[in-house]
Formats: C-alpha cells, sequence, structure tokens
DNA sequence: GACTTTACATACATACATGAATGTTTGATT
DNA sequence: AATCAAACATTCATGTATGTATGTAAAGTC
C-alpha cells in the first residue's frame, strides 16, 4: 500500500491497536504472533515495526489507551466526595468494576492483563506499571479509611493497610473470576454487595 | 545415557516434573520450552516425551501431584466442623492460604496458574478443571451459609451465592496481589483479618 | 540365556516468529 | 518543481520450538 496522510497513519495505528487488543485478548499475548496481529489490521508487519518496537511496545500503547480515562474519572470522584471517605472507597470501587463491565476497551485490556499475559521478565516493564499503580491508589485508600477512623465510622482496631489490600483483592478477585466465565455471575451486582458487605465489617 | 530400573524413571519423572515446575513458575510456561526443562532435570528431550505427551500434559501432572494433599485436608476439615458452617468456612478459607504460604509446590502451582500461564484455546483443559473444582466448592460453600442463615447466625437479606463468590474473590485476590509481589504483605495476617472482616459484614 | 520391553538419546523434518535491511510510493515542505 | 521523509511493503537471514522416527543398551520376563 502506498503512503497515507498524517489522518491515515493515526487510523492505521489505532486499527493495529484495536486489533492487536482484540487477539491478545481472544489468543494471549504470548500466542499471538505480530503477523496475526498485522493481518487482522489489514495491513502487512512493517506497518507495526514502523509504528511500534516490538511487541511489548505494542502492549504498552495499549495501557496507555486506556489509563487517560480512567485517572479523568479518579479525580472527578476524588473531588466529589472529599468529606465522606467511606463512601469515596465505594465509589471509586464501583466504578472501575461498571468500567470493566461495561467499556470493551478496559475489558479487553484487564482480560489481557490478568489472563492473557504471562508475568515474567520480558513482561516486567509492563507489570511494574500495574503494580506501580496498585501500589499508589492503595497509599490513597490507607488514607481515606483513617480519616474515617477519625471520624469515628470505623472501628480504631482495625488496621486501615490491611483493610485496603483486601478491598482490592475483593475486586481484583472478582475481575479474576469473572472473566473466567463471565455468564457466571453477574459482575456489578456481585460487586456492590460483596463490597458492601466487606465495608459493614468495618464499622 | 542408559536404561534405568523402574524406581529410577520414576526419580527421572519427579525430576522432570520438579524441573518443570521450576522452570514455568520463574519464567512462565509459553517461555520455557521442552528442551530447558530437560537439561533443568539432566536429561534430553527425549525423556520428557517418553513420560509426557506434550506441555500440556506435563502440567496437567502438576495439577494431579498438588490436588491430592489438598482434597485429603478438605476432607478433614468437612468433617471436624460439621455444625459450625460459618467457622469451617473461615478455617477452610485460611487452609489454604496456609498451604499456598508455606507449600513450595502449591505455591509454585498457584503461581503457574494465576501469573504464568495464559489463559487460551490451547490450555482449555486445564483451566476447565481449574473452573470446575472452584464451582464445586463454591456449591458445597452456599449450602454451608445457607445453613448458618437457618441457625439465624446471617441475616436472612444477605444471597449466600452472591456471598461466597465474594470470599472466593477475596482470598483469590489475596493470592493474586501476594504473588505478585510476596514481600508487599503478609498473606496469613492479611488472610485473617480480611476474612473475618469479610464474614463479620453479614452477621 | 533368549527374547521382549522399557527408558531414554539422537537425529531429522517442519513450521514459525522475529528483526533488520531494503525497496517503493506518495504526502509534505520549501 | 524538486526534494525529503513518512508510511508502509517486501525480502531475507537467523533462531528456535515442536513432534516424530529411529537407535540402543540395559532391565524384566520366562
Amino acid at each position: 500500500m502506498v503512503r497515507r496522510t498524517k489522518a491515515d497513519a493515526l487510523t492505521t495505528k489505532n486499527e493495529l491497536l484495536d486489533a492487536a487488543e482484540r487477539l491478545f485478548s481472544e489468543r494471549g499475548v504470548s500466542n499471538t504472533s505480530m503477523m496475526q496481529v498485522a493481518e487482522a489490521a489489514g495491513v502487512t508487519r512493517g506497518a507495526i515495526y514502523h509504528h511500534f518496537e516490538n511487541k511489548l511496545d505494542l502492549i504498552y500503547a495499549l495501557m496507555e489507551r486506556v489509563s487517560l480515562p480512567v485517572d479523568e474519572m479518579r479525580d472527578e470522584l476524588r473531588a466529589q466526595l472529599p468529606d465522606e471517605p467511606l463512601r469515596q472507597l465505594r465509589e471509586r470501587s464501583l466504578h472501575v468494576v461498571h468500567q470493566v463491565q461495561h467499556d470493551p476497551h478496559m475489558q479487553a485490556l484487564v482480560n489481557i492483563l490478568c489472563h492473557k499475559c504471562e508475568y515474567v521478565e520480558d513482561t516486567l516493564p509492563i507489570h511494574l506499571r500495574h503494580l506501580s499503580g496498585r501500589n499508589e491508589c492503595i497509599e490513597e485508600f490507607v488514607k481515606l479509611v483513617e480519616l474515617a477512623q477519625q471520624q469515628g465510622s470505623v472501628r480504631t482496631e482495625v488496621e486501615p493497610r490491611t483493610f485496603v489490600i483486601g478491598l482490592f483483592a475483593l475486586v481484583d478477585g472478582l475481575f479474576y473470576n469473572w472473566l473466567l466465565d463471565t455468564d457466571y455471575f453477574d459482575l456489578g451486582r456481585a460487586a456492590e454487595r460483596t463490597i458492601d458487605t466487606y465495608i459493614a465489617g468495618i464499622q
């Protein structure tokens, strides 16, 4: 194919990202070759290596694509409920759940990171990013729980950090199990009930 | 190498399993070749293909190896606490956690299934087994919660199935996150606190 | 002691996947 | 109008994985 305009190139890049997202999510990262991605996007491998350095860079770009809207929504909710820490915890958790359930890009990415990508040395940069994002959010949630403790709505013997780790585990575990078989239970409903149950346990 | 006795052959087979378990857990399944497994066990690829059909069969054998002791302990606890359903739930959950934390084989296997193995069509038999084991256990736990409800120790508006799905998600999520970085928190301690918190939420 | 089978080792055929190198066509620039 | 560089396509060299077929020497079996 011939040279296209800048806008066309961006389209090609996005089609490559879409194809990669779909194939990775359907057939696994290491089980999908660059050629299959190229074919699915209607181009050759040359196009991929023009836009991305290698497979890792491609995954990285997939993460970039969804992290932006997620960050926006986080900031919004953070500003919206500054003086109701437990409710902010609940709403922010449920909002991520809602996104995973209803936004195809988000769902595919979580699926890839969770079930379609081996956590090995090659993918270290990917997972370091995953971890640092998690830890950062955990620290923030810990402060919310501490605030709730000061307000008297959480028992003092509760360790905020341990509680938050459990909340993250609960949400991640719901994703993990739901993505294994999305028909087995309703994610949104289960998340609402179980998160409320968990939070009720410290009040 | 020359022909060995039957006992030697069994030793070879176990060394192959150990090598596979270690390499898969360290470097990922699809990133580890049969030759690397053979080398680590001090034999050639021929030895592997003599004992196992292919890589999948090898993983399957790894699962067999740990599932036996796990099943035994499950039966034991089930018989031990028949009339304290919530405590049985708690003890059985914590016991699996304890095993993952302290039994190297169990830990390696959960790590492999959780982070070192892509959930794709090729590995379907593996994951079907994973799922059926999970679902079976969930059904059993649901009955325990229903029993607890009849005993009056659980609020009637709680849906047993949803509650159990949350409990599983919590435990799986703890495994998932702990295995990402075993230094970030103490698994046993976190499991005890968070499971108790979650159970407290329905009482 | 002859025969069969086991437990591997060796060798080979096939199939991909990767990355780089190079070629080609046309937008964009001046 | 000429030139440059972007946006790909094409080709090739190389490495690596898999499965199978075949070889072989000792263990079992009688």
